[in-house]
DNA sequence: CGAGTTTGACCCGCGC
DNA sequence: GCGCGGGTCAAACTCG
């Protein structure tokens, strides 16, 4: 922030010694309109100055109710707090918890494991952190902790066969709760494709219903405790229910990060207690799965990439069910959420995600919101992308960016325009991409989604690239380099360009748009005065 | 030939 | 204790 203010200071610096030049061919047209440019930076300056009082609001907030989630779990979880004691983070305090246990059960291992891949288990843990992303380098201590808490919450069977009776039972007790997300989606793959690497390693005919439930495993590394099961759903054959237990202990693809963010979030319905039924999950389950891909997971949390702060987020097609053994939250991406869910929660930044999806391809959104002190200024993010539910061909995914802000004009300090600028107003497009440039957990929600969108692997650099090189009309080079990629979709050349389409029905919606000949994907930024709705656009 | 899938057997928890 | 159902294992099989 103090970037961005810097920066606007030099334009203004700039846009005065303009003037003292002007000046001296004394024209008094031209230094009257040169005056008015120095009210309007100042004016900036001062709208800037607001927004940037209003955004440290928010964190605060943010910080605030992080601080009493924390505090919360600590309290539900007797078990933890003692393991914490023991563990002696306390910086951490419910993130560590599951540290505990998890060692614990390193231990057990280590004194009963007779299988070479529980050697490779192990070392892969010791590894972990070491595929971090760069965004979130500067914090790799903070996420190496937590991801040692990102410990098995699902032990393998043969772990619990390997334990001594009253050997431990701290652990043992821990491990009998196990959070699970189940998502419900309309989804012709005999699997959901979320992006993560399984391998099937059992089916069973569940009582109840006619199809099969495949139980599959994560392999992208070895000792991963996540298994997923899928089923259909016994009443409508084309719902997909798929199961996810377990947190990943290694990096993930970016094109897994899409789904692990949801399940994530909505397992953090289990923790934040946004929901009616509030189980008692022990935190080691809650682990956290910051926005970079290293430490998302299948459990819990949305998380900021560069903060690791969390926000509150409210999954509108979610509920939760409970068994003595399981808490398992379910989001029913069948039917398409209600809007007024995705209203803002007072103080904090809303942060909702809904899916939604058709016969032929499921496509998902993520609608991430902004709260704002001033209830008349609000900002809906919605991020409808294709979900990697079947192979479509020629998928379509859309991207926008709805902003309720009336007779507000946002400012960018650097935003470079096109040569030939449409009718749109700057402040909109400005607004845009600012809001691109200047989220950073937006800009890991798009470059989820423009990962999501493409299908391909290990293209978060990519998207973050091109979040971060954001111009007008300009060539996207790593865009075009995705063509090249083994995962590819075999795209053809693309292009981040100010939409040259006049024709849009409200002249203050500015648009970005990803061209790609099979793949539309666009930023639409509005200034509209209408309510927030989770508008979708797609080209 | 290696990786992934299939499938019957086995283990375990839970309810009666 | 017994049966049932969910979950996992591992040998056999398939596929690229």
């Amino acid at each position: 922030m103090e970037v961005i203010v810097k920066r606007s200071l030099v334009v203004k610096e700039n846009k005065e010694g303009r003037i003292l030049s002007s000046e001296e061919g004394d024209d008094d047209d031209q230094l009257e309109s040169t005056r008015e440019e120095i009210g309007e930076v100042k004016q900036e300056n001062e709208r800037l100055k607001m927004i940037l009082a209003r955004i440290m609001n928010d964190y605060q907030s943010l910080q605030t109710h992080l601080f009493d989630v924390v505090n919360k779990v600590d309290k539900k979880s007797p078990e933890n707090a003692e393991a914490d004691r023991e563990t002696e983070e306390p910086e951490l305090v419910s993130l560590s918890l599951g540290t505990s246990s998890w060692r614990h059960k390193k231990e057990e291992k280590a004194a009963t494991r007779t299988r070479p891949e529980e050697d490779e288990q192990v070392n892969g843990e010791l590894s972990l952190g070491l595929g971090t992303q760069s965004n979130s380098s500067h914090d790799n201590s903070f996420e190496d902790t937590k991801e040692e808490g990102v410990g098995e919450l699902w032990p393998p069977s043969k772990a619990l066969k390997t334990m001594r009776p009253g050997e431990d039972e701290v652990s043992q007790h821990i491990h009998v709760k196990k959070a699970r997300v189940s998502v419900r989606a309309r989804c012709d793959a005999p699997t959901m494709n979320d992006g993560c690497q399984w391998r099937k390693y059992g089916q069973k005919i569940a009582k109840g219903n006619p199809c099969p439930r495949a139980y599959y495993r994560c392999t992208i590394a070895q000792g991963c405790p996540v298994r997923k099961q899928v089923q259909r759903c016994a009443d409508d054959m084309s719902i997909l229910i798929t199961t996810y237990e377990g947190i990943h202990n290694h990096p993930l693809p970016m094109s897994a990060t899409s789904m692990a963010s949801t399940t994530s979030a909505a397992a953090g319905m289990l923790v934040s207690g946004s929901s009616s039924s509030r189980p008692s999950i022990p935190a080691a389950t809650m682990a956290p799965s910051s926005g970079f891909a290293g430490a998302t997971s299948h459990g819990l949390n949305f998380g900021c990439p560069d903060d690791a702060r969390q926000r509150q987020l409210y999954l509108p097609n979610a509920s939760i069910s409970s068994s003595p053994s399981h808490a398992t939250i379910t989001l029913d991406l069948t039917t398409p959420p209600s809007n007024s869910h995705s209203a803002l929660t007072p103080q904090l930044g809303g942060f909702s995600s809904s899916f939604s999806s058709g016969p032929r391809f499921s496509h998902s959104s993520f609608s991430f919101s902004s709260s704002d002190p001033n209830p008349n200024q609000t900002t809906l993010w919605n991020i409808p992308f294709l979900s990697h539910g079947s192979r479509a061909k020629n998928p379509l995914g859309s991207f926008s960016v709805a902003t309720q802000q009336p007779n507000e004009r946002l400012y960018l300090p650097y935003t470079q325009k096109p040569p030939n600028s449409s009718p749109l107003p700057d402040g909109a497009i400005a607004a845009a991409t600012k809001a691109i440039t200047s989220d950073p957990g937006f800009q890991t929600a798009l470059a989820a989604a423009i990962t999501s969108a493409v299908g391909g692997k290990g293209t978060q650099g990519m998207a973050e690239t091109l979040l971060k090189n954001l111009r007008w009309g300009e060539r996207l080079s790593p865009v075009s380099n995705l063509a090249s990629s083994p995962s590819g979709n075999g795209c053809g050349s693309s292009y981040l360009t100010r939409s040259a389409d006049s024709n849009l029905s409200n002249p203050q919606e500015a648009e970005i748009r990803f061209l790609q000949p099979s793949l539309g994907f666009s930023v639409r930024k509005s200034t509209s005065s209408s309510p927030p709705n989770n508008r979708e656009h797609s080209s």
